[in-house]
DNA sequence: AATTTACGATTACAATTGTAAACTAAAATT
DNA sequence: AATTTTAGTTTACAATTGTAATCGTAAATT
């Protein structure tokens, strides 16, 4: 039953949480050096993001002998549809598709990833409206016939 | 020549622009207006944003008597552009995809949205790939062969 | 045993963000 | 002309975020 998952990441516990969610568990070492390299963070810098996301309940700390062994308190999966929930709460639902459109435009892909897009577009074939209401100005506006405005 | 746009963008500045990205241009009562309903922000919030936005160029503000008519300063899809490649930065580029076909399942599209994903991902199919590497741990870790870990 | 190292906890600190009141000057209304 | 309303500017202020040093203690090394 998806865990409360209204939490807000930051950007910077996001790389911490990567490295949790991509070898499952690991000890503040390993997080310290993974980041270390890949952002130059000096190991304070990871050892206080690892504190604030243990506080949070976004790690887990076991406790291992006098250490910790940390693994992810909020799975990877509900974070990333809350990111994406975000995103798209900040654009205009009329170019949704559009934008939709440009990632896979840009993204890399492979075979399989085609696949699994063609499906869900497949699926989503015959669910699809005429026009997408805008929701950029309260009150659904009709834009051009409303405020004869061009509303993207 | 797509304008400078290394430009953060708050969430909260966000909703200013999307009204004024949707009105084209705006007066600071209208912007106002818009965010009293839509967001129940009190005028002077909204006059606070203005004015940082106003500060940071992504706002412009035409003098028009006594007061300003304001217009963007920086495209919507410069910056929904900057607002994807964020969120495709945090996460793990093996998920890309997934990532992409959840968005889809979830999106209202309209017939025309479903015609425009199609020919992206026509245009795809001969240019995905076998595997796509994983950018979570550094040096592109080979995961299962190297560090005999799931890397998703 | 003495010393060095490692790790977690505490403290620091400036910049940004969300939220808004107060002030000021010009314009509109009475 | 006096008053009220507007719109822009200044000030406020706590919480969050990025970035890190320092401190205390337990463990490992010499």
């Amino acid at each position: 039953m998806a865990e409360e998952e209204r939490v807000e990441i930051t950007d910077a516990e996001w790389e911490i949480m990567r490295v949790v969610w991509t070898l499952g568990h690991a000890t503040s070492k390993e997080i310290i050096e993974v980041l270390q390299v890949k952002k130059e963070w000096k190991p304070a810098t990871t050892k206080t993001f690892i504190g604030r996301l243990v506080k949070k309940g976004m790690l887990l700390a076991e406790p291992q002998g006098n250490k910790f062994i940390y693994s992810a308190g909020i799975s990877e999966k509900g974070s990333v549809e809350n990111a994406i929930d975000r995103l798209f709460g900040q654009i205009c639902s009329r170019a949704t598709g559009k934008t939709i459109a440009d990632m896979i435009s840009k993204a890399l892909l492979s075979h399989e990833d085609v696949r699994l897009l063609q499906a869900a577009l497949d699926a989503k074939t015959d669910q699809s409206v005429d026009v997408v209401p805008c929701n950029c100005i309260p009150g659904q506006c009709q834009c051009k016939n409303e405020h004869n405005i061009n509303c993207h």
